[in-house]
Order: C-alpha cells, then sequence, then structure tokens
DNA sequence: TCTACCCTCTGTAGGAACTACAGACTCAAC
DNA sequence: GTTGAGTCTGTAGTTCCTACAGAGGGTAGA
C-alpha cells in the first residue's frame, strides 16, 4: 500500500492541491485516510483525480463527471447511460463551436473593416451600435 | 424626454431587470434619474443597454465593455484601441474554436465507438481512464 | 538544540456574470 | 378598498476553482 501525500497527488495528476480538496469537499474524491492529521491516498486515488481531470479537459462538468465516476465504478457499468451523457455534451460542443464561429465571422469582418479604414466611424463600435443579434444558442 | 421605467427597457432590450440593475450597481450605466423612487430612464440608456448586450454577445468580458464604452463616448474615438480590443478577443475566440474542435474529435470517436459496441469495455470509461491529455490552451 | 524551511492543515473569501429570492413599498384599475 | 402588477433594496446562490491567513508538523543543516 503506497501512502501518498496531497503534494505528490498532485504533482502526479498535476491538479492543483486547493483543487483536490476541493474535489474532496464536493464528495467528487472519498474522504482519505490521514496519517496523524495528514491525508494519505493511494494509487486509486491517483486513477480517479486523472479520471476527473480529463473529464474536466473533455468539457464535461463536475455533476457529470460524477455520473460517470458512479457508472465506471459500478458493478454493471451502464454503459448506455455513458454514451448519453457523452452524446448529450457532444451536441453542447458543437453547439458553442457554431456560436462562436459567428461570433468569429463578426469579429474578423469588423477587425477587416478596421485594416481598411475606408468607413465614416470606428467600424467596431458601429457594429456594437447597430449590429443584429446573433441569436446564439441559450445555455 | 421620454421617461422609460425598467420594465420597459428591459422589454426594449431583452436584457434581465436584475441585470440592469447589476450593470448599475458595477457602474456599467450612469444611475438613471429618479421619479420617486423608481428609475427613469432615456433613450440613451437604451441605446447603452443595446451595446452592451451586442457586445456579451460576441463574447467581450464586462471589463473589456467598460473600455469600449469609454471609447465609444470619448471626443476623439481612441479607434485603434478598440481594433486591438477585438483582434484580442478574436484570437482567445479562435484558440477556444480550436480546444472545442479537439473536444469534438475525441468525443465523436469515443461516441461511435460505442455505438459499434465492439470494444471489451465502456468506450468513454476507457477514454477517460487513460486517454491521453488533450493539452488545452489556458484560459 | 536551535533555526530555517517546506509541507500540510482548516476555514474563509474572492472572481465572472449574472440569477433568484425575501420582504417592503407604490400605483393604477376596478 | 382591495387586488395585481411593478418596483425597491439587500443578500445569497450558481460553477469551478484559486488564494490567502494563521497554525501546526517534520526534517536538514549549523
Amino acid at each position: 500500500m503506497e501512502a501518498i501525500a496531497i503534494g505528490e497527488l498532485s504533482r502526479r495528476t498535476r491538479c492543483n492541491i486547493e483543487t483536490i480538496r476541493y474535489y474532496e469537499r464536493i464528495g467528487l474524491l472519498p474522504m482519505p485516510a490521514r496519517r496523524g492529521r495528514y491525508r494519505s491516498f493511494g494509487l486509486a486515488d491517483v486513477a480517479r483525480v486523472h479520471f476527473v481531470r480529463r473529464a474536466r479537459e473533455l468539457g464535461f462538468t463536475l455533476d457529470e463527471i460524477r455520473a460517470l465516476l458512479g457508472i465506471a465504478t459500478a458493478e454493471d457499468m451502464a454503459c448506455g447511460d455513458a454514451r448519453e451523457i457523452a452524446a448529450s455534451h457532444l451536441r453542447q460542443v458543437r453547439a458553442r463551436i457554431t456560436d462562436l464561429r459567428r461570433m468569429e465571422r463578426v469579429l474578423a469582418d469588423t477587425v477587416r473593416a478596421c485594416d481598411a479604414g475606408d468607413q465614416v466611424g470606428c467600424p467596431l463600435i458601429t457594429t456594437l451600435s447597430a449590429a443584429a443579434q446573433l441569436g446564439l444558442s441559450r445555455r
């Protein structure tokens, strides 16, 4: 049984110490054993923190990750549920990309107009004062 | 001089009443005149809230918007400064799109693997347990 | 043994951009 | 007179951390 201190866990997972304690506080990590007052983690904790961090990198919310962890550790891995969480998340990612592309277009046009410099006023101010709404998806 | 109540301003700008009061609190909107205890806005306020909302739709932060409002109302419109804010923001938007596309790819691959159903474990759990980091840009 | 230094502890507050109340007041219509 | 809608202030909650403050613990060198 390896006894891993929080600083070592932090180094191995590249996850901030404060963040690890935060995850524990909100119940995403189990309460670790203690050596005196100090937390003592094991290899399972390393894997779990890695899991959480990777899921965060993919943009899953902590609530989604909580569900995924439940699935990952359940006897009968409810793989269908996991698929649904991923698919729903994928839809959100795609919607966000669409929104950002719309933003990108408007911004790029505006900057280009600035550089051309053949407008009366300031193109960005004009855009913001008068442009139509983008109609982004509500999140 | 039109006297516009906060509810009417909210309707015209499609901006939440609470948000309008919030903008006033943080100094993004000037303190309006009062009729008794009630706020009384004018057409300039309508334009200003519209401006803020459009800038938000383009993803500008409130601090950036504060700067843009300063530029928009200054005598000598510092159009170059506005261009710089927009260009820097555009860079961020593009970086964000790149990140999201990376996420999209991983998620789409995973969901596809789920649907194919020829893997041993659950593809999403496998991905999260073992996948390499995405190396997203820090924000 | 003393000191320096690093690690860890708990608890709380802050940041971004809102949103959601609670509890009170005002005003117009019926 | 009373109902209902609108408004007021002030505070707390949301998400995902991050940053302290102030204390205690453990080890290495002088």
